[in-house]
DNA sequence: TATGAATGAGATTTCATTCAT
DNA sequence: AATGAATGAAATCTCATTCAT
């Protein structure tokens, strides 16, 4: 590993754990075994880290949906091996989705432009769920219905279920499933 | 309006436009049109104020729920009204919501009892929602399940539905009521 | 007890007890279970409470001094009396003779006048021991020397003795009683 | 001189000079020609430097007192040499022994790990002065009596000395000499 | 590429003191 | 005399970023 790749990692790791506000290069570079001015060096200031470390846990996570939603026969399977494949990412220690959900691009990124790669990119995410929706509805697996609205549904759904299981001690075992199976149902008899 | 009101006025505002780490006592005794040391004086620090300024938005919040779902006749009717509340609630400018969705306990809180008792204050809403819904499974609006679960389900969509709504880009006009309607048939037919 | 009265005995307490930089008024008058404009009221700063305090104790200590030395049959016994009074003294917790030893005039108070008046007090306390060096060495029961020197030697050797018992870890048992001894010692042989 | 050790030494200067709580950083790093965030980056914060200055202080001062010991050729007169060397390093400018005197771990360090590593250190002093009173008394230059309580004797003398001469206004000149002669007499006379 | 000392602006917090009641 | 809210200056400490090496 890199010193480049090894201050990534202890990026992610960090903003995942206490936050964007609460992470500092000190921190950062401690964990990573590297000199402080390397960030700076090597990603410019600490918006810019978050946004590669962020970036990078996006694509991982657009790589993983795609390939399981390749695998669906029905548009509604789709539907459904995406909701899997993004809640199973949430869980998965080395995916570090945690950076994605307690830093928040909307509070924690000051710059546009900035702000605007990451909002673009995580639309992606949403745009290939509403690809199976309108696979679903057009193989008939998903009763007719407006396709942006039900994509927005599920994801709300995603983003809710996430930020309960990995933030809140409110979360009960099962939730991902249920929450899954009820959003499914949702779909299927609207 | 006393300048203690006038504070938490300010933090409410601010808190919820900026964020915690980003909002600076500066900005709030401006805000308030009173001398910074009087915030220190009459709410210790940042994260008391914080708390106060949650849990005065939590306990407003708590009482217009239980006002809604009084008004119910079944407990299905309760637990539509609930969601109504919640996201109406949301959207009320005087409201200051956004203080518990840009900010967040889990997050931004240092101190153990502090954010215990705004956690222990927001559960006190998913109790009232289960109410709702245990009402409901009995008076058989709502067909057997397990009542703990379905509302997880049901309080993970209104998060979900929230944060989408008031803090990304991705929103379209509708989708409150678009997610209320899915969600109730979620608990009807499942 | 009036006010005024618990103001000077809690400020008393917490000077001898954390010195002055780290005593504050909200200390104090919640000690004294008084409002904290009351301070301010009485005593006008901090300075001249604290002037206050040292002087109420230091004239308490000179009272005692006076009363000890009195009964004296010679210089020398008189000198052992000062001695044992003032040690006595140190160790009296209603006497608070902390607030002399934790705080400094020298160090603690800005106001030129303020420390001049303290001391002056003070130097009172030495100009008692040096009359009683001088009486012992005009009734010959303490050998001719200079009494100016030989106060100072005796009042170097309390000033240290006090230190070190109520300050430091390093103090013994016996520790006053042994000194004093020595002391005595080293005017009788000089 | 690196600004690490120009930190230092402005550090005992002014502490010296003004006490804990009178000494800034801004001060400090005025008088070091420094940033002042530099304080915290190369010593931590106000308490860590303070201890910083006093152990320099303090080790200075144990070369000193053992190399004069070492040149004694009895118990007595090594604590001679002891007193001389002692009293002498508080008068030398380069020492900034007034760091020790004006301030106090007892008062000022709230850390109880770093007050006791110096008190910890001084009473490796007082163990020196002891090492050299348990010879005097092997070697008879010095009547048989308690070490530790001797010890402690002469160490409230050093004291209440090095606090009269350069902290009070009573001092007179010769008080050190005549000290010295006072605390031999005592010793010898026991 | 790599280091870590150095910077300085800014944040929170403290607190003596004032003032209206 | 008594209260405690209110003030604002100052202090400590943090930390992203720069820079010399």
């Amino acid at each position: 590993m890199t010193k480049k790749e090894a201050l990534l990692l202890a990026a992610k790791e960090l903003f995942g754990e206490y936050g964007y506000a609460e992470t500092t290069f000190a921190m950062i570079s401690q964990r990573a075994q590297v000199a402080m001015g390397l960030l700076a060096h090597h990603y410019g200031n600490k918006e810019k880290l978050f946004l590669a470390a962020g970036m990078d846990v996006l694509e991982r996570l657009l790589v993983r949906l795609h390939m399981s939603v390749q695998e669906a026969g029905t548009g509604l399977e789709a539907v459904e091996r995406f909701c899997r494949a993004y809640l199973g990412f949430s869980l998965d220690p080395g995916a570090h989705f945690m950076v994605l959900i307690r830093c928040s691009p909307y509070s924690d990124m000051k710059t546009r432009e900035d702000r605007e790669v990451m909002v673009s990119k995580f639309s992606e995410v949403w745009t290939l769920l509403e690809s199976c929706m309108s696979m679903g509805i057009r193989d008939g697996s998903i009763p007719p219905c407006d396709p942006h609205l039900a994509t927005q549904f599920v994801s709300c759904a995603l983003v809710g279920s996430v930020r309960t299981k990995r933030l809140t001690p409110y979360s009960t075992p099962g939730l991902y499933d249920e929450n899954i199976r009820r959003v499914i149902i949702a779909l299927k008899c609207a």
